[in-house]
DNA sequence: AACATTGAGGTAAACGATTACGTTACTTCA
DNA sequence: TGAAGTAACGTAATCGTTTACCTCAATGTT
């Protein structure tokens, strides 16, 4: 493999040069440039990135800390991360911490001393004292949600509560009164969308009731469980707001298999816009939780970060959701 | 951040000693051992995995070069790749091509120059040639799938053609006699679905109607329009076998709407058993593509040649696929 | 003519771990 | 008793870039 010192012998310049030229850091003539660029071409020189970053501290890495790459929210959003950074071609380190404390620490401790240049982090359990090193270590990080409030953190949220208090409010104005709430209603990631339902339903002058609100566990087992429960009820709701698609999908179908009519009997929204909700049928009306635009909003912000555009106070984007009314509603 | 320098003062010895501590290289007596594992300790210090990287030319990190991290086949596929990894803590790099040709390539000669220990491609349209430079850095690659042959290369598939042929067996079993196929029957990856397709009925007696054998582009609307075509003919098939559960899903939905019963008027069975397929109503029959598994077993593969602990014959292993019989057949 | 300035580019010290060679102090045994 | 062997550890070169300092020649200034 060609290095720079042999790339220097070649073009009879001194490996200064050559990095200068490479990296435009100072001025070099035109035709020293060029035959720099000849003998680089010449040797196929590639310039070592573990060598550069080891000078450098930085990697031109940027590290993706995620749950879990397998549920279906995550892919857009690495893919928008991901886009957003091409251009300016730094690598993606997925870490997945299936959501466990310990994970989420040890991946961050690990990217940090691995020298990524930026870090995207989707916490779930984690607080400041567990990302201490690689705020220590300057490392530009971006979060998703609003866990972790920091001076230094960007973040990049959706407003959740907005988006579940459009969907409760499109069941509203379908004339609906008896509501139901399939979800988390736990102070947690997820609460805002209960919240967002709650505000809704008080906005209308309706009452929330708390037998039909029911606690899922976000899949869709936990759906059909909800929803098996609420048809025990003697008067249960003509109409679900569930806090994400997979729940909606197995309400969805419990109430189908009980022979109940989606919309007509019962009139179901889900919150995720997963690939399914478009497949399924009737076809889940559901709110876009824009995955690919956080990530590439998150990417964007990281590049001002590493790339030292901008270095002010703690950003905070607010992604805008997007209702998406289909047949279930 | 402390090195091994501040490390071996603390300890009284050399850095050559805490390195062998480190890496359990040389003997080191049991009272230096301790010694210089509590100077670690009591410096917080972590090893520079550039440095090492530097000096080893290899970087404990695995790249993952795929089309589309969107396509929900390969987050489970990634998701494999990591757990089989985790054990000897390996990074991963996530790589998107688009499955373009300079896209594969570039990254390919990317990850090569930021000497990553191993590869695990999913190539669609590179040849030998467009990995030459992995080769030539010796890096162990594993490809899925058989596109790519070369002593050197171990590679993952499935065994495509028996996958397609039991469930189209499957449908012949039910008793249908005309059966019609979605997907693609041109030489490509996904061509051995068609010829398994194929020989089910050839076995069975039954001639392939060409009229019933649609090119769709692997996509839900790509599914419906070849459905739509198919309900034109005077004779559609009574069951039909779509190449992934993308098209059987697009093909169902307009089976429904046509008023068609599933899987009375007409059977679907698909392939891939994506998320969404257990999703649908009629839940859909499809062929499990162990993507989790691939991927595993990749890692586990690139884990024996990057530990140098197999280097020996190019190795093939080919993952069982598995019949998911459910309500669409 | 003496000095300051500018343009172009060279020198060599980092960065932090790894490892091929040594070295030193004991044992062992003829 | 001295040569050989061994146990335990140290020295310093090395990996390939980057960049803080220099250097040197040519030009400008008074």
């Amino acid at each position: 493999m060609a290095t720079i010192v042999h790339v220097a012998k070649h073009a009879g310049v001194s490996t200064a040069t050559v990095s200068y030229v490479l990296s435009g850091k100072r001025y070099v003539a035109p035709e020293t440039q060029q035959r720099v660029l000849d003998a680089i071409n010449a040797l196929g020189f590639r310039p070592n990135t573990l060598a550069s970053g080891m000078r450098k501290q930085r990697t031109h890495t940027v590290a993706l800390i995620i749950p879990d790459i397998t549920n279906p929210y995550y892919p857009m959003l690495a893919r928008g991360l991901q886009d957003a950074l091409l251009a300016e071609k730094y690598h993606v380190f997925l870490c997945n911490t299936d959501a466990q404390r310990d994970l989420e620490r040890e991946w961050v401790n690990d990217v940090v001393a691995a020298k990524v240049s930026g870090i995207v982090l989707v916490a779930f359990v984690a607080t400041l004292d567990d990302i201490q090193e690689a705020l220590a270590a300057q490392i530009p990080i971006v979060t998703l949600g609003e866990r972790l409030m920091h001076p230094e953190i960007d973040t990049v949220s959706t407003d959740d509560t907005a988006g579940a208090g459009v969907a409760t409010a499109s069941l509203i104005a379908n004339g609906h009164r008896h509501i139901g709430f399939i979800g988390d209603t736990q102070p947690g990631a997820l609460e805002p969308r209960f919240i967002g339902f709650v505000q809704a339903l008080t906005e209308a002058g309706l009452t929330v009731m708390p037998e039909w609100c029911i606690t899922g566990d976000f899949t869709r087992a936990g759906g059909e469980r909800a929803m098996a429960h609420l048809l025990t009820l003697p008067t249960p709701p003509t109409a679900i707001f569930c806090a994400n698609d997979l729940l909606a999908i197995g309400a969805m179908n419990v109430a189908r298999q009980r022979g109940l009519r989606v919309p007509e009997d019962v009139a179901i929204v889900g919150y995720d816009d997963i690939d399914a909700a478009a497949m399924v049928m009737p076809a889940l009306t559901t709110v876009l939780n824009p995955a690919y635009e956080m990530g590439r909003t998150a990417g964007e912000l990281l590049l001002t970060r590493m790339q030292q555009t901008y270095d002010g106070a703690r950003r905070e984007v607010i992604v805008p959701h997007q209702f998406i009314p289909r047949e279930s509603s």
